[in-house]
DNA sequence: AGCAAGAAGCGAATCGATTCTATAATTTGA
DNA sequence: TCAAATTATAGAATCGATTCGCTTCTTGCT
């Protein structure tokens, strides 16, 4: 309720004087800060942020939009990014994209208007043109994505070691005696989806499997397109005997697809699930899952953010990988039939 | 990048003007509009929210705090509320407080030092004289309690009928022929605890089944407050044939539990939880819950506070209350031995 | 023709801070 | 002892918008 203006007044001081014992700065001698400072208490007193920030054309707030508030990963992920910034007393402006182009669009566009001092992205979905105007959207607000990123991106990115996590997960299966491994991908729009293939290709050619394309499916990142894909892949003639799934709605899906399609896990088919949750230890069965660090993806894009704001402008983008975990439970075993 | 200054600079013309084209306001001739809105668009002009927020006083801003970021009910409440004041052109400040009400003391002041216009609150457990200095901390900013609110809020608040739901969960499993049900309540500083035993006390009197006391047992909103009480509650000489949880949490803490007594979901004990999520279907077994409908809390509650924004402010607080579901699968049934 | 009403645009105050500069008072050093 | 340095405070510009009041120029009406 007070400002600065009505304490200085009501004091007899001048403004720059109280500002000056608000912010610990310049010289005011000890009876003047001691004076000041009761009346700062007194009145409760709590500077204007909007005011502060418009003088020193800063914020002090980031934005984060992710494509979907709801999935457990993305909590995490924004956990962490929101646990480090409050520490540096900053806030987090929160955005759920949907997924959806426009909404994503909309949100960067509302957040480069200069409310915040920099963006965290997890983009969504979407093709080339679009992800190339990103840059114009948010003007020069700095923003680091995470989790997934463009191919090339104009900026700072920290993501999971995806290519790596792919390529465990498919060892996995095929040390296991599995050689018919289908996989359920997500586009190839953005990185770690072409990552994630891109490892379970390579463990396939290191174990000079050949590559089946019939046993790639692509999904998005619904429950639905896991069913859907699912039931494809299993009403074949001759199903998988094991499904690497690269996140983790679509692996509920797939799971629903293998009952509907009389299919036990892991005797019929083995699956191994992306983005491990804390239900996973309760499903059934309990799922075998690549854990990626959500949380220490969130908090290492708020720290790479915060270098750039520390004036790192001219440094080219940095890409940063973190290590994915394979976490072993009960969806993954040997097949009935090896081959 | 461009300011309203420089515009009207470049343009020979007043400051005025450009904020009269910006926001269709005043007299302006079609040529001048036409004029000015072509330098807005060429210098890609947006407004700096700080310097309008500054000088209207609002921010367009509203806080959101919730204890548990990752708890895919609050997720799911945050997007509620998200959603509805997108719409709105309301940003959304997002802080988790762990259940912490240091950190929640935190983000209140934080959020109260005038950036956000209004805010919404799930309260952390905490006395009652850490609520009552609530007021306190957030000045005149509206305040709406949402889920949880203190026993006589100051403010409004918008909860679901929780007194309702623990009478539903509990008589459905009387009706089953339970007798001895146990309850997972969680602490009655909050009204929606208290408000949850009351329902499952109001139903057991209703069918006469006397009340006992060693029934009820006091968790928190963890897995492992869940699987404690649980197993204290198992290894009784006479378990309870049923229990009822009362949040998602402490549910999974419970299914743990009931796997290290040996006890078998629903053949030995009847579980119903509170707070159904989207992994229950797949739950071994899949659980019956009570569904507290999370996203319509978040968004009536944004409306709740747009109401008080708009200038509703001397009325008194008002209550509202949404009506939960049962959602019955396969973890409630008849007990072995009636009785 | 005379005049009020309305249209079109300008200028300046304001929101609540920060910060640079100016000035007065005090201390320091040779 | 006096200039220089340091300390303590005041004053004013500034950040980028909004908005009120003012002036000037058209119209329309009688």
């Amino acid at each position: 309720m007070a400002t600065i203006n009505e304490i200085a007044r009501q004091l007899g001081v001048s403004i720059s004087t109280v500002s000056a014992v608000v912010n610990r700065r310049g010289y005011v001698s000890p009876a003047m800060r001691a004076r000041v400072e009761r009346a700062l208490e007194e009145a409760q007193y709590r500077p204007n942020d909007m005011a502060r920030g418009l003088r020193l054309g800063q914020s002090r707030t980031i934005g984060l939009i992710v494509p979907d508030l709801t999935n457990s990963f993305f909590a995490r992920l924004m956990r962490g990014a929101e646990d480090y910034l409050a520490s540096l007393d900053y806030r987090l402006l929160m955005a759920d994209s949907r997924e959806e182009w426009q909404r994503q669009r909309e949100y960067l566009i509302s957040f480069a208007g200069r409310k915040t001092d920099g963006i965290l992205l997890v983009p969504c979905r979407s093709t080339d043109e679009q992800i190339a105007t990103i840059p114009g959207l948010i003007g020069n607000t700095p923003l680091v994505y995470v989790d997934r990123s463009p191919m090339n991106p104009t900026g700072d990115s920290v993501l999971a070691d995806n290519v790596r996590a792919g390529y465990a997960a498919t060892s996995h299966l095929l040390e296991l005696g599995h050689r018919r491994i289908a996989i359920l991908s997500e586009p190839l729009d953005l990185l770690n989806g072409a990552d994630r293939l891109e490892g379970y290709k390579k463990a396939l050619r290191a174990r000079r499997v050949a590559l089946d394309r019939n046993l790639i499916c692509f999904g998005g990142d619904t429950e639905d397109s896991g069913y859907w894909c699912g039931l494809d892949l299993f009403k074949r003639g001759v199903p998988p005997t094991a499904v690497v799934v690269c996140n983790n709605l679509m692996t509920l899906g797939l799971l629903t697809a293998l009952r509907d399609a009389r299919l036990e896990c892991p005797r019929d088919v083995s699956i191994i699930g992306f983005d491990d949750f804390e239900w996973c230890p309760h499903l059934s069965p309990p799922l075998s899952m690549v854990r990626v660090p959500a949380a220490e993806l969130g908090s290492a894009a708020a720290k790479a953010l915060m270098r750039r704001l520390r004036g790192a402008d001219g440094r080219p983008p940095e890409s940063t990988l973190l290590p994915a975990q394979l976490v072993l439970r009960k969806s993954t075993g040997s097949p009935r039939q090896p081959g």
